[in-house]
DNA sequence: GCCAACGTTGGC
DNA sequence: GCCAACGTTGGC
């Protein structure tokens, strides 16, 4: 079992769209690193955060919760629809350079883990995201990492905080 | 909106 | 196969 970020603009597509959608293929990847860890690690049943980049203010850059693997890595047909914006003419039906996997909405957390926090954190150390110029739009991220953000989301849950005093 | 960092392209 | 030019990403 893998342990992934995802990446997706806030703006461009976000968990409320993808809990909306319940499932979809991730298309439009067009970058080796990104396609090759999709189609060589990534296996049905695999976590990722959902990552929104590019944030603002309000919507902050950061983890907005959790989405599963749900597919191999199949063609992802984007690359041959000319009206596309990720169309690929050096693409051919016969050798298709892009691939993509299905995700499914796991859930959104009740507020972001921001790349503030993620940065501040020691025990998130290592991170891909934390480092500048870090541009893959997949990345692998280790079991720790996760639960760590995982627990970070739970605390921010008003619902997951204990009555008790 | 700026700009640094990065990946890709293409001329040689 | 080198590397300059270019386009894109993404934090700020």
């Amino acid at each position: 079992m893998n342990y992934w970020l995802i990446k997706s603009e806030g703006t461009c597509y976000s968990i409320a769209d993808m809990g909306r959608d319940t499932r979809v293929p991730w298309t439009g990847i067009r970058n080796y690193q990104a396609r090759n860890f999709m189609r060589d690690q990534m296996q049905p049943g695999d976590l990722a955060l959902f990552y929104h980049s590019n944030g603002t203010d309000k919507e902050p850059t950061g983890v907005y919760g959790v989405v599963q693997v749900a597919s191999k890595a199949h063609t992802d047909e984007t690359q041959f629809d000319t009206k596309d914006e990720h169309y690929d003419p050096k693409s051919k039906k016969e050798a298709p350079l892009w691939q993509c996997v299905d995700i499914a909405f796991v859930e959104q957390y009740a507020a972001p883990v921001t790349l503030a926090e993620i940065k501040g954190d020691p025990k998130l150390a290592g991170m891909a995201v934390r480092e500048r110029g870090s541009r893959l739009s997949i990345q692998p991220v280790s079991e720790k990492h996760f639960s760590h953000i995982q627990k970070l989301a739970a605390q921010k849950n008003p619902r997951g905080v204990s009555k008790k005093k």
